[in-house]
DNA sequence: ATCATAAGTAAACAAACATTTACTTACTTT
DNA sequence: AAAGTAAGTAAATGTTTGTTTACTTATGAT
């Protein structure tokens, strides 16, 4: 039997998200990317059963899995509460530095009612890769390091700021201007750690 | 000559909403919004230019202007610190609660190259809605009362918790939970305020 | 070497798409 | 009351959509 070849599966994923980071996710087609990538339509119906499926499963293997695994990276929820925010927010710039076509999808993943849903039936099933951060935080709700919050707005209170600033970042890149830099993005989360703490 | 009838307009821009909303940007169709909102395709051609024409309309003045119309109720650069970042998260959170289709074309702004195009443009033309926030934030950055950090990087760490307590509450509204009430919100405006006083 | 088989292609499919054409309707102006 | 006109409709335009059909190709197993 003839095998898969794997640059041509990997060259669906990449172009894909090239495609929805350029031209919005409302102007990908099937035809269109099979064209950029230089294979034939069919060939992206070997490995995902249809649109949908290829759009969930770039947004829930490609970029949430990668992106949770990459945040949670040198993390443990022993850590003191400024030193373990402080590397989630460099982690979750490094890898979307390096991935800026992936935070586009992201992004939509909180407007896409098809992707929004995917996103929380997988936290169900892979059973959430905030549960770290999660003991982490309550860990120091507990101790009284941080004043007690439910875990949602200690998810909006200290994450949101950063993919708005990672945001801010690439636009940087497009535009005459250099605002968002290593230190602002340090700062701005010395903030949010300040405005925790008990 | 025959009048417009405001309500055929009105219908088209309430019922893409809605579309938007429930079935995704991805989804709206020039051929289904007619349908949905008992019109002839044709009767839409007669306000917008074309389907873009349409959604960056109604992402822009719709959207967009009576968001920032919203956000800026009773508040003026001179109030103090705290008083007027509770009165902006205050107005969103009511803007928001009564406008809930508004906010999914307000999130799709954030990925949409089209939307976020429209966005900056806008920024530029009308002189930017944020100018009394910048104003008042400079003001207290000046007096000593704050941080000293860009625009952006106050704007990200002042309002974006806020979208996502947002988001978050009309989760709640869906599934057998209630966490974001208007306790949590005001707790979480007041982690945030203290993050940026000195 | 050749066979079996899944990978891959090019071309086609009906359905849905954005937009237009040809026509009718309803209201203001005279 | 009649005329003029933009609003509005129903049906059709050509194009693009997601997906499939019919066929070819490349490779591991025999």
């Amino acid at each position: 039997m003839r095998p898969k070849n794997l640059e041509k599966e990997e060259a669906i994923r990449t172009i894909a998200l090239q495609i929805i980071a350029e031209e919005g996710l409302e102007n990908l087609s099937m035809q269109k990317l099979a064209k950029a990538a230089n294979i034939s339509p069919r060939t992206i119906y070997i490995k995902y059963e249809n649109k949908e499926d290829l759009l969930i499963k770039l947004f829930v293997d490609e970029v949430l899995g990668a992106y949770e695994k990459a945040i949670l990276e040198k993390f443990n929820a022993d850590m003191e509460f400024a030193e373990g925010v402080k590397r989630l927010w460099t982690n979750a710039f490094r890898y979307f530095k390096n991935n800026r076509h992936a935070f586009v999808l992201m992004q939509y993943g909180k407007s896409s009612p098809l992707l929004y849903k995917a996103y929380q039936e997988r936290d169900i099933k892979e059973g959430d890769y905030f549960a770290p951060i999660h003991r982490f935080l309550e860990r120091h709700a507990k101790a009284g390091v941080i004043r007690k919050l439910p875990q949602e707005a200690y998810r909006a209170i200290l994450f949101s700021p950063a993919f708005d600033l990672i945001n801010e970042y690439f636009d940087c890149l497009n535009r005459p201007k250099q605002l968002i830099t290593e230190k602002v993005f340090s700062d701005s989360c010395d903030a949010v750690i300040k405005g925790l703490l008990k």
